[in-house]
DNA sequence: CTGAAAGCGCTTACAG
DNA sequence: CTGAAAGCGCTTACAG
């Protein structure tokens, strides 16, 4: 295999022209710069990696660590990964793959032994122990989503307070006057990830602001309990639906017509549903079930899906989680931190509406 | 940072010493072990990877090319992915992950520029451009599934075709004498991966083996077309489901005593599905709509499923794809290549059988 | 059992 | 616009 001498050599030329020349880094002769190429193509030649990685300062390699744990969506980890990788190859850069114990474990083994120039961070907890870790390791890196502490950290996220707040402006402007939010089961809300919580403040924030009452109520996965919940929600009683009843939160509206107490706002006609696939077609199937129709009787939102939701039974309007757009900055942010530039931050990422026809005035009187 | 003379300075000997007693490439005398330990812990040292790279042979890095196809079933992918970097970590490697575009033409790269020792490739397809390439880059590498053309390759995969044998033999032990296989889709055998294509054969081949009638039915992915696939197979019409006839072959067996023509032979009580999760869930609705029950008047089994079928109601024996027992395989074989020791070749791991009592004797006279 | 030194293939000041 | 040379941090014959 050539080298960068045979190169130098076949050209005519030194190894540092061929250098600069294939680099860019300063300018060089017409009729040199023709040679050397000319005889990169002869001798099929490509700079040895690890020469350039030990010659330069950089490597060219970024560490992705994405843990899976097991209640990983796997379509929506593949999607963050595959945008990682995407958006690091836009800069050039390669994409070292490392999960489960060598999520923590390979983090501080390939940045010690400086195999990669920085590190994204998939899949963020609220207790995630990379975040110290990356902390203390003062290796370049952006985190994908924001942990407990993020001092000092490059985060990145989708706004959810914005976009949960998009989907109660669309609902109340769209004459809805009582909403509710059906949300991840329980036990998502008390470890893991923030951005169920993060979500459903949102909703109930910007609810309160426009002057509308609104419930949430945690959904658990099982269907007998997928309807319950949702008939808790639509028959108006917050205690209606045993084993959603205790889970449900109310706040009165802060300057409208209905910020009466705690089940005297008539039912809620938007709904807002920020859950797994499966469950939206639960939901879908026991409206219909109900009689109900969408958007005539009820308009309902689904809340930041991973999935697919313009293919549901009705299409669902949607404020989806696009991997790409969180992933695509960053990598940028990782890549501005090699030049030294990037203060610590949490960058929010705007979230976008998709109208897929699911949202429409309440009927009159209703 | 440290480096290697720091810890050579500290520990009082010579850098070729502090590699040889890191490396353990040669004995080392008690006290100057003792010495450079203490000055690797005192300077936190670990050694430089792009230093070792070079100096060295190996680079200690694969590329795990992993394109994703549209069809591609996101948890089965990721238990693949996952199951080789927990692999390759156990030969004290790292992956580098390729996808999509940069799964053909990032294999080139990497492996021009010596930044991996070799390449894993996953979903393989029968026209892969990826076994060409390997064929010609000449680098170590080994495939998880086997391409049209696996001359001069070492590939890895399932038995299928043991599998379905394994399928028919359970079935036919436990006394039937009619078999189904409802397949996937029709455009799955046309085009992509082969093992559906293994599977099936592998199926008719043993049955007529046993001297069993079997039939062969594509089922197509939504609910109608699920069902009247079904049905066409139970009421043992073979022109009985629409849109299922023209899919079905037919097998007479060579010796035993149902070896009449096609539809001669009575409905089959032995079913083999291979196809999607949802698909399987349908036909399990259906069954049970008949009034049909498990094992008592079917039997079934799940033909290479990448989900999990104990958790199916009711639950179903399967002969599982399981990710890691090709993927360890394939590292192995990767690794034992840079001692320049494998010969190409085509090895086939043994299913297992998953017993969950979807099996059972048919019914007297059925 | 240990050391001095060459070499891996680049990049990048330094010099002209 | 170009070149000679040092240096990145290891590994590994070679020598003792």
């Amino acid at each position: 295999m050539a080298n960068i001498h045979d190169v130098a050599r076949v050209a005519g030329v030194s190894i540092s022209t061929v250098s600069y020349a294939l680099s860019g880094k300063r300018p060089i002769g017409e009729k040199t710069r023709l040679r050397i190429d000319e005889a990169v193509r002869e001798l099929d030649y490509m700079p040895n990696a690890a020469g350039r990685m030990l010659g330069g300062t950089r490597t060219r390699i970024f560490a992705l660590t994405a843990p899976l744990r097991n209640d990983t969506y796997a379509p929506a980890h593949m999607a963050f990964v595959l945008a990682v990788v995407t958006a690091a190859r836009a800069h050039d850069y390669d994409v070292l793959l490392l999960t489960e114990d060598e999520a923590t474990g390979g983090l501080r083994r390939v940045s010690s032994s400086r195999l990669v120039d920085g590190i994204i961070v998939l899949d963020v907890s609220v207790n995630d122990e990379r975040a110290d870790l990356v902390r203390s390791l003062g290796v370049p890196a952006a985190l994908i989503g924001v942990p407990g502490n993020a001092e000092g950290l490059v985060c990145v996220d989708l706004d959810f307070e914005a976009a949960a707040a998009l989907a109660v402006d669309r609902l109340v402007d769209a004459g809805h006057t009582s909403l509710a939010l059906l949300g991840h089961p329980r036990a998502v809300y008390e470890r893991g990830s923030n951005f169920p919580m993060r979500f459903r403040d949102g909703f109930l924030a910007r609810a309160a602001e426009r002057g509308v009452p609104a419930v949430f109520t945690m959904v658990e996965k099982d269907s007998p309990q997928i309807r319950a919940a949702l008939g808790g929600v639509l028959d108006g009683a917050p205690g209606g639906a045993e084993g959603a009843a205790t889970d449900s939160v109310h706040r009165g509206a802060t300057g409208g017509v209905h910020n009466g107490a705690p089940g005297s706002a008539h039912a809620p006609t938007g709904i807002v549903v920020h859950a797994e696939e499966g469950v939206h077609k639960v939901i879908l199937e026991e409206i219909a079930h109900r009689g109900l129709s969408i958007p005539a009787d009820l308009s309902v939102i689904a809340g930041v899906p991973t999935f697919d939701t313009s293919s549901f039974t009705p299409a669902l309007d949607s404020i989806p989680l696009i991997p790409v757009d969180s992933c695509v900055r960053a990598v940028e942010l990782a890549v501005q931190q090699l030049d030294g530039t990037v203060e610590p931050r949490v960058e929010l990422v705007a979230p976008k509406y998709r109208d897929h026809g699911s949202v429409a005035a309440p009927r009159p009187g209703s």
